[in-house]
Parts: C-alpha cells; sequence; structure tokens
DNA sequence: TCAATAGTGTCTTTGAGACACTATCGC
DNA sequence: GCGATAGTGTCTCAAAGACACTATTGA
C-alpha cells in the first residue's frame, strides 16, 4: 500500500470547431513510435511546474499555432482521464483528456513531433459507415474513445449551457448560432422555437444595432450579437 | 517535449451514503504524514496492472469493510482529476476522484493506514457556519474542494438520472426514495408532483405487490418497489 | 418579380407547481 | 375517534413543438 509506481502524465485534447457546417477536430499525424504515421488527438506531457490544465492549455497554444500571437479565445475544460494499464504500449501513462471549443481557428501548421496537423469531420471519424469522400484513419491509443466521449460531452452540453457562443467569432447572427447546434446534433432546431428561447434566455446573447452580410445571393440581413455573461439555459434546450 | 517526469497517481473516493435523513461522507483520519491526524477522503495509490477505476474499486471495498464478504451494491463513477503541482507535500501526485454512492453502509472500521473512520454529514463540512454539534474538521490536502465538486455532481445527477435509487436498498418505498432527494437537494420535493414524475417515468421504479412497514407510530403501510432500467430522465426533475 | 434568407405570430400539447382531497395505518 | 403517514386528483401556468405567415435582401 505504502508504494506508489512511478507514472507518466499526458494530456490530450480534442478541439473542435464548425467548418462548413460540420464539427471538425483537429488532428496530428504522429511523426514518432508508437503508431508513427497514424493520426491522433494532440496532447504532450505534464511539465513538473503544471498542472494538467496548464498543459493543456500550453499545447493548445503549441497546436493550433497561437502560441506566440494574440492569446487563445475558446474554451477549455477536463474531459476525463484515461488510465488502462495498456493504453501507451511503452510505458505506464495515464491521460487527462480535455476538450476545447473555438471558432474558426486557421489551418494547423504541423508541431516538432508531428508529421502533419489537419482538421476532420468528426462524424466521417467515428461513423461506421465510411462511404465519406475522406479516408476515415483509425485513431491512436484509445483517441477514439475519447473523440466518442468528448462529442457527447460537447452535445450535452449545448443543451443546458451557452456554449455554442464559444463556436462563433463575436460578433454573430443567430443563424451562424444556429448553425453551431445544426452541426453538433445532426439536424437544425425549429427556426422560431431556437430565436425564442435564445433570445428569451436572460443573458445568452447581447444584441447590437449592426446588421451582418448576406449569405449567399439574396436574403435579409441578420442582426449581430455578442455573448451574453449567462452560462447555463434553464430549463435546456431539448437535443432533437 | 520528450521528457515524462514520472508522477505518482492515485485515486480519492467521496463515498456518500444517506444517514438519518442527510447526505454523509466517508472519511478517514490519516495515520501518516503529511496531514497527520486530520481527516481525509479515502484513497490510494493505483497499482501497475490496474487502471484508475479498478483501484477506486479496490479502495471502496477496503475502506467499507466489504472487501471479503458479498459485492459492493452501490454505484461508481469517475469525478475529475485534480493535478496541481503542489496539492501533496511529498511529491507529483495526480488523484482521479471518483464518486460512490450506497444504501446504509454499516460504520467503517480504519483501514491499514488510517486512524479512524467515520460517516460525516456533509452539510457539517462544508457549511462556513459551524454551529452544528459536531465539530466540523478542515479536510487535507485539496479535499474539501474535491468534496465539492462530488456534491454538486451528485445534486446534479438526481435531476437528471435515476441515480437516487442507489441511495436506497431494494425493495424501498416511494417515501424513502423521496427523503433521499430531501437530503441531497435540502428541501423536499412536493410529494404529488414527486409521485407523478417518478411513476411516469418509464423505468423508473418497478413496483411489487408488498407493502413496506409503518415508519412509526400510526400511517398508511406504502408500496415497494425496485429499481427499473432506466437511467436517465427526461425532462429532468427540475431541482427546488 | 423571384428565390433565398431572416424574423414574427399563434395554436396545440406537455408537463411542472401548487395544493386540496382521500386512504390506511397504530394508538 | 385522532394524528400521522401514503396516495390521488385537479386547476393553473410556463414553455416546447409545429407550422403558417411576414420582412428584407440580391439578382
Amino acid at each position: 500500500m505504502s508504494d506508489h509506481p512511478p507514472f507518466a502524465v499526458a494530456v490530450d485534447l480534442a478541439i473542435f470547431t464548425i467548418r462548413d457546417g460540420a464539427l471538425s477536430v483537429l488532428l496530428v499525424e504522429r511523426g514518432e513510435e508508437p503508431f508513427r504515421g497514424q493520426w491522433a488527438l494532440p496532447g504532450g506531457f505534464v511539465e513538473p511546474d503544471e498542472d494538467a490544465e496548464q498543459a493543456a492549455w500550453r499545447e493548445l497554444h503549441e497546436e493550433t499555432g497561437l502560441e506566440s500571437s494574440a492569446r487563445f479565445a475558446g474554451h477549455l475544460e477536463q474531459l476525463r482521464t484515461y488510465s488502462a494499464p495498456d493504453r501507451d504500449p511503452r510505458m505506464r501513462v495515464v491521460s487527462v483528456a480535455h476538450v476545447a471549443l473555438a471558432p474558426d481557428l486557421p489551418e494547423p501548421t504541423a508541431g516538432t513531433d508531428a508529421a502533419d496537423a489537419r482538421w476532420w469531420v468528426v462524424d466521417d471519424l467515428l461513423s461506421p459507415a465510411e462511404a465519406t469522400a475522406e479516408e476515415a484513419p483509425e485513431l491512436a491509443f484509445d483517441h477514439r474513445q475519447i473523440l466518442l466521449d468528448a462529442r457527447e460531452r460537447v452535445r450535452a452540453k449545448l443543451e443546458y449551457t451557452t456554449l455554442a457562443t464559444e463556436f462563433v467569432a463575436e460578433p454573430f447572427t443567430l443563424p451562424e448560432l444556429r448553425r453551431v447546434y445544426t452541426a453538433v446534433w445532426g439536424s437544425p432546431p425549429d427556426l422560431g422555437n431556437f430565436r425564442r428561447k435564445v433570445l428569451g434566455t436572460e443573458g445568452f446573447v447581447i444584441p447590437t444595432d449592426a446588421h451582418g452580410s448576406p449569405t449567399g445571393a439574396g436574403g435579409r440581413r441578420a442582426l449581430l450579437y455578442r455573448r451574453g455573461p449567462a452560462k447555463v439555459v434553464s430549463p435546456p434546450m431539448a437535443r432533437g
């Protein structure tokens, strides 16, 4: 009972954004063993002087290439810890997985130990039917399970929090915000009911007096909003 | 980036039960440094051949004294991981905290490295107003924060899951189940509305044809139920 | 003027909140 | 009978679901 065998402690990140109307996640192609050449969630080891959340922020900045530039504007939270004894063939590693959300991040650049990095459509990666244009790779380690859990966390939190606003850049329109729900849940919430819920929830969004640009050819210009201070939505917005 | 400093990985448990109508948690008095003599959540180090959840189950059995006897019947789930660099003065330890629920566990016996072990009323430990009969000890390490997070997890999960049934032994009456909500949320849900919700949620409880014994002196005998297969309550039961 | 998108109004249904009422027990 | 607890019924109100309708833009 008094021994405490050494472990390595890592963080892994499921970094989500909405690209072309689809929930997407950042993966890196591993440049080193194990799983060299396979795609994985970005991550790294926790340093001696930082906690897991700080390590996650650091990795997030490194992987998204926003290290030196302005601060990352999105949301980061701990998901859960994965600790199966054989999850890393090299040694005993427990991983504290995190979920990050961001509006419209730039195309990533490969980090120091990654051969490549790019966005993938989450449903392409997780759906068994792989009739999609993209080849959907198997993920390294237990990262498929982490990604499944991360997607479920995001889906659930859209129901009872204002987290969706973290997926859009300010200022944003209500149709943009609605497209976030459409991408995450898989089908669009009713337009009228969606507006009633968002606008009827105190502090969800703050109206501005400006209008957005037209989306395509023709169509009314939507009003622009900013994120409000509210964090929870009660009662929750029901998932389709 | 390629170094991976050694950590110890521990599990800590917030083991809850309802005793005398109050949400209670099991604490152990530490028999060794650091924090010798202070009260703490039970826990221990993860062994090389087990994952965190297995370690949590093992500790749960050890601490509740149910090791050799019949299997523990309650619920166990991961809460979150605590990893502040200075959370343990001896060395770098990350703790994967878990929450466990059980009906009516016996008075615990001190484990190998604990001087004592007993149940505490959670509100006595966490409320700033310490006008209670019990002296409310400061908790060792960051265990006060873990207990706060664990209580909030349980409170939240009573809203949208059938988790409350894990706090009562089968078979149970609806008034017993209602007392679980009363203890966790701090005030009793309306009796009629509570029954409507529980009985109207398919698979929450399964009726038997037996009646319970009278509670005190006089009063109708309540029908007995068993846990149903349902895990979620939708829409959620609103917290008072 | 038409297609496309943004936004409003309203009827229906569901379910929670509140609370009065009835039923069954020990004494 | 009475007090105590278990259980039922019902009125009201808040909010979601469904969907029709109006408004504003570019081509």
